[in-house]
DNA sequence: GTCTATAATTCGATAGAC
DNA sequence: GTCTATCGAATTATAGAC
């Protein structure tokens, strides 16, 4: 929340603090987990290795701090029903473009326990609870959210990731037009038999 | 020298490189590029870590012998074209569960530009090439290729690699009833505007 | 707060005996 | 063909001077 916040003033330090966080994010969504070194993150942001060591205790807790993630999902109540899986590509779309977070953070889940881990954590809770809003089965309504995350990672993942080129030359309305339709059936479509 | 002799006998050395290969692809799939050591897969394969050099020169090398993949696809023009999302999505499905190999090239694209230089390779290749059977505009074969790799790419990476519980717990036959309509879709659907 | 120096591992790769 | 020994480099993390 806001703060009870006595007098505090800004640390010094929290310039520093932010300029390692950025450089991090870059290099994690760069190289992944364990090719992103502490050494070359402080090179980036121009300050000494140890720093990093002193402010986030090791490279994991830098980790954790730096890939620390909302996906913003907006209330699905307010958007009218035959165009939610338009509404949801399109916001996924822009929340990756403009954002490395999520590419780091979908990078270093393949090969570190930890931030799969935080992975499962953010789908299973913010898209399950958005999907839940509409919707009584709970084996159902994570199975929906399960499809919908299967399409909106492979959709990152080929495009920022392996970058196949239909899918990086492939402008973002036209990513939406195709597969809007996909979501919308997996959010909305009745369930085979 | 000895031999002009085609007659080849299988060297005694083919069983031991196919125990590196094995554990090479186990380590490949279970712990991604970096983290799969050469002495790991070799401790794995019960042999001593310089035969491994010995026999593929470099890691990258292994790796290379160890994430050859064919996707066998089935030749699309026998399939009936109302149930080509159908087919393609079960074969995906058994070509993954029965063999780690797409799994371990998976998770180390993730992280090593020689592998997802080989995974572009593959869709690029060998799903355009079968999307290309019936198709004349090279374009639009290239991104129903791309879109159907999207989909088949991000259902193994929610499946095998960050494992979320929705897309672990269901069946393939399951899958095969939702995600087949997207394929379909992709493949035969008309173009959005 | 910042930096130097270095400890303690671990890895890929090489050399060479047998 | 197989193994021992080891090099050289790179990493995370720590200790401590200033």
């Amino acid at each position: 929340m806001t703060s009870s916040a006595p007098p505090t003033q800004p640390r010094r330090s929290d310039a520093t603090r932010a300029a390692i966080l950025r450089a991090a994010r870059e290099r994690f969504a760069a190289d992944g987990y364990e090719r992103a070194t502490i050494r070359a993150i402080a090179a980036d942001a121009q300050i000494d290795p140890s720093m990093v060591m002193r402010y986030y205790g090791s490279k994991e807790g830098l980790f954790a701090a730096a890939a620390e993630f909302d996906l913003r999902l907006p209330d699905l109540t307010s958007v009218p029903p035959a165009r939610l899986g338009e509404v949801l590509v399109r916001h996924f779309l822009a929340r990756w473009e403009g954002d490395e977070t999520l590419v780091a953070l979908l990078r270093a889940a393949s090969t570190n326990p930890g931030a799969a881990e935080r992975m499962r954590g953010i789908f299973a809770n913010q898209l399950t609870a958005a999907v839940a809003t509409f919707g009584t089965d709970p084996t159902l309504t994570a199975r929906r959210a399960g499809l919908v995350a299967s399409q909106v990672l492979g959709l990152a993942f080929t495009r920022y990731i392996v970058r196949l080129p239909p899918m990086v030359d492939t402008t973002p309305d036209e990513l939406v037009s195709w597969v809007a339709p996909t979501l919308q059936r997996y959010l909305t479509g009745t369930p085979p038999s």
